[in-house]
DNA sequence: CACTCAAGCAACCTTCGGTTGCGTGTAGCG
DNA sequence: CGCTACACGCAACCGAAGGTTGCTTGAGTG
C-alpha cells in the first residue's frame, strides 16, 4: 500500500540545489535567478533552468518585474510536496517499526528455543 | 537554520528507482537484483546499480545465499533516512505555516482598512 | 556431466546538473 | 536623447547518472 507520489514533484525536491532553492524561497519569499545565485555555488544559469523546473512542476510562479523576473514559492504546491515527504517518512517509519517489532520478538523466540531454526 | 543533511543519503532516496526498491525491501524483507527487477520497469543490471548506489551509503547490506545476493535493508541508516525526510519536511512545514499566517494577517488588516495599502 | 539461471562486467545511449559564451532589452544616468 | 550597465534568455559543450543490450562466469540441479 505505498502512497501516491508525483513522481515529478518528488525529483523537483530531490535535487540538494532544489531544495537549498526553496529553502531560500521560503525565508525571502521570493527572488530572482541572479539573486538566488548569489548565495548559491552555482552559476545563475544553473539557477534559471532549475527555476524553469520548478515552474513547470508548479512549486514556482514566475513574475515579470521591470527587466527582472521575481519567483515565489506556490504555497498550495509546495505545502502537497511536503505533505508527500511526511506520507513516504510516516509510512517507512511505520513499516519499520512494525518489523522491528517482528524482528524482537523472532529474537525472544530464538533465546527462549534455540534448537528450532528456519531454513527458508 | 536548514538542518543538517546527509546530500548523499538523500539523493539515494530521491530516485523514484530506488524509493520502490526501498519499498519492496521494507515489504518483502530483503530480495535479489534479479527478483526485484521482476516488480520494476527496468532491467535486472539497473536495478543492480541502484543496489550499488544505496549499499555504497549504507542503506542495505549485501548477502550471498548460494550463487544469489540477497540484500536486505540497514535497519539504522534507512531510519536516519526516514529522520532526515521528517526533518526537512517539518521545518518546511513550520516555516511554510508562519508565513501563512502572516499572509492571513495581511489579508485581515487589508480587510479592515482597505485604505492602507502597501507599495513595497 | 550437461544444463540452467543469477551475477557480474563492459560498452553504449540519453538525460540532467552545470559551465562558458553570446546576444538582447530595459532601466537609469549624463 | 543616447550611452552604459545589468539581468535575462539562448546555445553549445562537458561530466556524471540512470538505463539498456550483450557477453561471460560460476554456483546449483537434472
Amino acid at each position: 500500500m505505498t502512497a501516491v507520489i508525483d513522481d515529478d514533484l518528488w525529483s523537483a525536491i530531490g535535487d540538494p540545489t532544489r531544495r537549498r532553492m526553496l529553502d531560500m524561497l521560503l525565508a525571502a519569499g521570493g527572488g530572482t535567478a541572479t539573486s538566488l545565485s548569489h548565495e548559491l555555488p552555482v552559476t545563475r544559469q544553473a539557477v534559471a533552468k532549475h527555476l524553469g523546473v520548478l515552474h513547470r512542476v508548479g512549486l514556482v510562479h514566475a513574475a515579470p518585474i521591470g527587466r527582472e523576473m521575481c519567483y515565489r514559492l506556490d504555497d498550495a504546491q509546495f505545502a502537497r510536496a511536503v505533505a508527500q515527504l511526511s506520507t513516504v517518512g510516516a509510512s517507512w517509519d511505520a513499516r519499520l517499526q512494525r518489523i522491528t517489532q517482528i524482528a524482537e520478538a523472532i529474537q525472544r523466540r530464538q533465546d527462549a528455543d534455540p534448537g528450532r531454526q528456519n531454513k527458508t
